[in-house]
DNA sequence: GATGAATGAGCGTTCATTCAT
DNA sequence: CATGAATGAACGCTCATTCAT
């Protein structure tokens, strides 16, 4: 079998054990043999247990970013647009469980892992954060940084909302993509707003 | 020195090496010696590692949850007990930052632990929840579950925030604040707004 | 049992299987069982294979040269010192066989092994070529590290006829040790009189 | 290319890395890369890691001999010949210190090595030890081994020196060849001059 | 003949946990 | 009550060695 075919299956295998496990209760044994394959592969191929996690969350990381950066509505608009990039974000979170827990329910707070999965969070907090400045100032009054600030809040409000619809499959893709549509437009609106 | 007095010293200094290592890297060596205790005394007062550990989100859960209840407002309004919250929220991120960290900025995805700090989030939840059905059907059209996903989705972006906030501490906690109730009330006041 | 102790027992034991097997094909699993400790000890106590192995060649080292430093004749000659000092060298061999053949049987020319065991050689080349020396200029018309050449050539005579000596265990101590002092006296003597 | 030759070039490059690195810690994966050849040709050619060590060391070991044997001097005399052959070790030394370096400058203890190198000093050793012989009865009152011990010593004095020669390149293979051969010139004339 | 792909077996090391004192 | 001493069990990693092509 070709590296590269045995490489994304290894991947497979491991993403699935680490979401399960956890990345330090995962052992190399149990991912080897659940993929099949001898450990001395998994280090020819990967390094070692934080390059297979990295190259893991790497791969996973790539593939939301590759989707919402894709993401394309029906009509031109920016609510349009949003519209299908939380879609596609809970495409992402419903097909990838494994990649999902891995990204974003567990946090291993050990360099390189923390960095590698905070720079994800900071493009999308990133693309959020454009959002919100492009809307014009909705936010006066508020110290320079707000938006960022609440860019990283609408993050946390998505992550937090997408693990709720994993203990609650009984509601649709399109329902959750609704509500969280409907918070990220209240917030965006502005703070106004509440007090009007 | 009296046990309960002893079982608080070292929950200080466990949630020290916890926040600082993480769960799996901290070792009861460390623990131990940091304590200035014996191994075989963590053992008689906690039992176990993990018992130790579960203690200590405990306590931290606790407190977080005492200041939550207790907090007090100015006048009785809601609007002022839900800043009041807040504002007792990231005071306790702001006073135990250890505790902080461990709760919410480690998450260990393996049960018990998932299950404890999972069970704090619902009872938080479940607050806002009742602040959002108390506000009069603010977001009709929705299926019944609505409100218990958005009361989550606003428990992650208070994490997600406060995340924010210790990476940014030139930030004050009032500004924090002002941000944190500025969102709450924005998604409170329901998606119809964000259409108007 | 007391640490110190039980760290001389450890010694002895190591001592026996590096000697045996040498350093790289010596397993801690093996030494360990040996010496009828689990192999954590063997860690609480060294550290490391590496440190478990330089602790015994210190150890080693150090009684060689303690022998050699604190060896007493007779008389106050300079003949007679050097003389039992080849006894206490090859009473070391004798009593030490493995501390001999892991100090000198079995280089291993990583560092830090090479320089412990290099800086032992050193030390006992100094102290011949400060007896050369003050042969008062028995080697004229030689460069000026002759002296120093000349050390090294006559530890390497006294390890290579110790090696020899265990291959050949009927001959008594007294015998090598007559030749050995024979050896050193012949080449202290300067080459002029080979030319004589 | 023959396979006599590819053999060789093997053998070159092996005896660097051996040289360098020490029979256990040169990896075959890195003698394979070196040599530009796949693993699997060394098996075919070597058998095994062991195969190929004893390879190379016989190959040295041959060639230091045959040098031995073949050095010619200028006159027939014994003292003649036996500078012409310290010349031709030094050179040995100087030309292939990859050769000298495996052969003598790391012992590995196990058998079937240190058998091997073990063999070539015997065969020296037995060389130097008929030279004595030949010089009528200079170590009288020794018991029979003498002679073997003393060429055993010579021996060791040759590779100890030849080691102290690698750490002081500035001294000239002659003055190293001069200083040999008045050491064994010394000891060959007897211990009686010693105590002249 | 030659190699990319694969592995069995073992090693050094660590750590939560428990006696004997 | 308190601890120094000790360990069972497992883990990450490596390497000489061998097939299948």
């Amino acid at each position: 079998m070709p590296r590269e075919r045995r490489e994304q299956q290894i991947l497979d295998v491991a993403g699935g054990v680490f979401a399960r496990a956890g990345y330090h209760s995962a052992s190399m044994d149990e991912i080897a043999e659940s993929a099949g394959v001898s450990k001395p592969m998994l280090y020819a191929y990967f390094g070692s247990k934080e390059g297979l996690y990295l190259a893991y969350i790497k791969r996973a990381g790539g593939e939301l970013l590759d989707r919402l950066v894709s993401a394309r509505a029906g009509d031109a608009s920016a609510s349009a647009l949003l519209r299908a990039r939380i879609t596609e974000f809970l495409s992402f979170v419903e097909e990838h469980g494994d990649g999902w827990r891995v990204l974003f329910g567990e946090v291993v707070s050990t360099r390189p892992f923390a960095e590698n999965v905070a720079a994800l969070r900071e493009q999308i907090a990133g693309a959020i954060c454009r959002m919100i400045e492009a809307g014009a100032g909705s936010w006066p009054g508020y110290p320079p940084p707000a938006s960022d600030a609440i860019a990283h809040a609408l993050v946390g409000a998505g992550e937090s909302l997408a693990n709720w619809w994993l203990d609650h499959p009984e509601v649709t893709r399109d329902e959750v993509a609704g509500l969280y549509y409907a918070v990220v437009q209240a917030v965006l609106a502005g703070p106004s707003r509440a007090f009007a």
